[in-house]
DNA sequence: CAGGATCCGTATTGATACTG
DNA sequence: CAGTATCAATACGGATCCTG
């Protein structure tokens, strides 16, 4: 099992540029917000608050020139803007989830971890 | 399967401080060169070229505090100095092993979906 | 060998104010 | 509503030189 782990997987991979901003503050986060579909700019900055703007904005336009995120412009007045994961986007899920899923089981040995370093 | 996915997920987890810093740039990389038993500082150094002693330093510390990495000085002269994995940082292997799948997979998409942006 | 010290450039994030 | 413009703060990563 740790045997699909290729020493490098890296290789290729790291040094892209732009590099890959899923791990960057908030890409993540607005992953898990389109799961359940589209939403509009200013519902995404409600689970996401503090978010600024323009921070959701350069989130958004990085994910849009990956392909994760589909933007569609509704027009108008009022201005009526949807985002919504593309296929490629909820590829990435399912590699979330397994980090969520070790989140929930070791989050708090790390937390003790680091207490016992700083005493 | 997406159920697996709780939105309030992150509520406790991004904001830690100091960050969690498995997403930098050398951690993930550290981890895999670990995998397969204790590496001596300089070892580490040849597959993570051209990280410079400074930053692989402060990632193996920051690494240690977490409890991910485990340093052992052999003292004398010359030095020794060895890290290797804790059984906390080996789980980490699992979510990594996940996010590597998803570049072999879908590397090429989102280099295609980049292309075609900047047309 | 295994680092520490120092200086520095850049990317990322943010606060605030403003616009079509 | 859905952004953009401007400015500021900082953290990260790096280069270079030095040491026990």
């Amino acid at each position: 099992m740790t045997g699909a782990l290729d020493p490098d997987m890296f290789a290729g991979c790291a040094d892209v540029d732009p590099p890959f901003r899923v791990g960057d503050k908030w890409t993540a986060k607005v992953l898990v917000c389109l799961r359940d579909g589209p939403r509009r700019f200013s519902e995404l900055g409600v689970p996401l608050r503090p978010i600024t703007p323009k921070v959701l904005t350069g989130t958004l336009r990085a994910m849009e020139r990956d392909g994760f995120v589909r933007r569609t412009d509704h027009g108008g007045m009022p201005p009526r803007v949807e985002y919504a994961l593309t296929d490629l986007g909820r590829t990435l899920l399912t590699p979330l989830a397994a980090a969520c899923a070790w989140s929930r089981e070791h989050l708090g040995e790390l937390l003790a971890a680091r207490d016992a370093a700083s005493a």
